[in-house]
DNA sequence: TTTTGTGCAAATTGTTTGCAACACG
DNA sequence: CGTGTTGCAAACAATTTGCACAAAA
């Protein structure tokens, strides 16, 4: 079973924090958009839209950083654009964005494995691939 | 032998561009510190300080642009921050950033050539590993 | 009731754009 | 001279911060 809700708000609590309405509502937020690429200005747009809550940017901001800081929540950058957040637990494939068009397309962690190895032997640097997606040309705009 | 400022303008006026004092003095930086990481703030610097001249930023990053449209010049995002200038010929490896202390590292190119093939005959993305950093834990920060 | 968290508004950072004046070719 | 360039100032996008007020525990 995924994430849900009620596990992000207990973590956050566990942590110390308290759970407020619009920590809630990012926390449903979040779990129930766990495999979309949620950026903070989506949350927001889901609260206001889906749970008619209305929570300002910099709460969603603190909100979500609350999240990271207690493990269950990561961002990464595809691209230029906002940044993206996802949970911890369901991140199983990192992304290649095409600078022309912007298509994204998934690639399995498993994919990654020998070249960060090579990284760690040769560097000692132990790379975090997804944080950062990796840039490219999709298929099509290869042709050109 | 390195690019010179001279090549630069040179390329620029055979694209059909003129040469104008901010250009030469934008080519002169970009040739003078061909190994740097020139972001267009620096470039700005350079251009006050070393060479006394007053560009407007907009021109500096019109400039950049230019040079990029012209091909000899490139610009990778090294984590967050500002965007760093590389001219094309020089530019002979790839950078690994610290995410804890941003150290950065750099890769020979060689490094990536089979991860970049297997994406390739998997995905069919050219990719351009080199546009956005990849980011990490260098050695030290790693240890903890 | 004492912290911790919130909304609001303003600040920041990096980059882009509209536009009138300007100068290369 | 005429079109490409510049500087300036304002717009932008994403994110952060300071602060008085509100509300969890």
């Amino acid at each position: 079973m995924h994430v849900t809700a009620d596990d992000l708000t207990s973590t956050l609590r566990a942590a110390g924090l308290r759970i407020t309405a619009p920590r809630r509502a990012v926390c449903e937020i979040v779990a129930a958009h766990h495999d979309d690429h949620l950026t903070a200005a989506t949350v927001l747009e889901h609260a206001r839209r889906d749970l008619d809550v209305r929570i300002d940017r910099a709460t969603v901001y603190r909100t979500l950083e609350a999240l990271e800081d207690v493990g269950i929540l990561r961002h990464a950058h595809l691209g230029h654009g906002p940044a993206v957040y996802h949970l911890t637990e369901e991140h199983r494939h990192h992304h290649v964005v095409c600078e022309r068009c912007g298509a994204t397309t998934a690639i399995p962690v498993g994919e990654f494995d020998a070249f960060v190895e090579t990284i760690a032997a040769r560097t000692g640097f132990v790379l975090d691939v997804e944080h950062f997606a990796i840039s490219g040309l999709c298929p099509s705009c290869a042709h050109r």
